[in-house]
DNA sequence: GTCTATAGACTGATAGAC
DNA sequence: GTCTATCAGTCTATAGAC
């Protein structure tokens, strides 16, 4: 019943500089960002974010692998799941990334840029490539139902494509995209909760249509 | 007949020290770029790119802009043919994006990250934003579209937003993907080859179906 | 733990020789 | 035009006071 001594009634020093870090590596990336940017944001001393993090390197590391995480993470649980259909995981993915998306849209061009920028580092030395894709349940399922469609000529990594490509890069090119029409951030948000229901019905009819062309 | 004096019969200094800018901004981004990584790039010293381009971020500024006109003037002559149906320019504007997306595959992250980084600067100074929408033959065709397809429920915006995504997003995520699965550049590269002619399929089923749902 | 001050290395840009 | 040498400014990281 007793909690963990310290588990941040409000947030400690070091959660302040490392959310401080978040904001400034994820608006900017590693190269554009200094450590006074991170100090200045995050209200302590330079010299604070060294006693905390031994240097800005490892402080960066330590943020690109919880974003890792947060995108990896929260969807093993989904794919996994036994209990929902392939067409389910498909919408709850969908959804559940959207959501994530409008709160984070810095992500996916911070993750890519800086994967693009050290592929090396980020894949191999993150311990990025641990994930077995053989022991995914929604694996399983693909498999099955590619055994029983054998009309279906298309290649299945399209598809995979297809579902990332509509979900993420609305929000890569929203700075872009919203200056162009001078949408504002509330009507692209709310743009981007329709398609929630509009990927899994457009992802269908592709796989529906695509053989019969 | 005579041609203009010194239009490089085989590149100039000039010209080399902005291919390699051009190499080694659109790979590493503006701020990971040293000026000395451009003078080892082109083979020439440090101080002739100063003596050229007066300064790192004049150099940038040029490179940047030949890769949005790159980008828009390529493709103003094929939304503004008026001898192409909306259908063939679709078909025609996917196929040239992936043909030049297939030779500069890291133009889009590049663009969009320094456009992110910096995008007062990028946008307004850059002289981006002197394109005049209403006189585009494509948005003639495509107003003269809506105003028969009176049961289309969805707003177009999807529809712009589905073609981009579909399109580029592969190419930003090439690294990952290809890292992910062990794909060689060459598949990949027949891949988006295959989509010039899978992406304008899908477009229509999902205009076609979106409605009838 | 948090600060000020500063060391030590690197960066963009220029002066000046050839 | 092209080079070497170097300046002035900025950066990360640390030493040391409190």
């Amino acid at each position: 019943m007793k909690k963990q001594p310290e588990i941040e009634k409000n947030p400690s020093t070091e959660e302040k500089i490392k959310e401080a870090a978040r904001r400034v590596f994820t608006k900017k990336g590693y190269a554009a960002t200094r450590t006074r940017d991170i100090a200045e944001e995050s209200g302590f001393n330079l010299a604070l974010i060294n006693y905390y993090f031994r240097s800005k390197e490892k402080l960066f590391d330590i943020i690109m692998l919880e974003h890792l995480q947060i995108f990896i993470h929260s969807v093993m649980g989904i794919v996994n799941d036994p209990e929902t259909t392939l067409q389910e995981k498909m919408e709850i993915l969908i959804s559940h990334y959207i959501d994530m998306l409008i709160k984070n849209p810095d992500i996916p061009l911070f993750v890519l840029s800086e994967i693009n920028a050290n592929p090396v580092k980020l894949i191999s030395k993150l311990g990025f490539n641990k994930v077995q894709h053989g022991n995914i349940y929604l694996v399983k399922q693909w498999k099955e139902l590619a055994a029983t469609q054998k009309q279906l000529l298309i290649n299945p990594i399209h598809i995979i494509m297809n579902v990332l490509s509509l979900t993420i890069f609305p929000f890569i090119s929203s700075p872009l995209l919203r200056n162009r029409t001078g949408m504002s951030l509330e009507a692209f948000n709310k743009l981007m909760e329709e398609r929630k229901k509009l990927i899994p019905v457009w992802i269908n009819v592709m796989i529906g249509n695509s053989n019969t062309n």
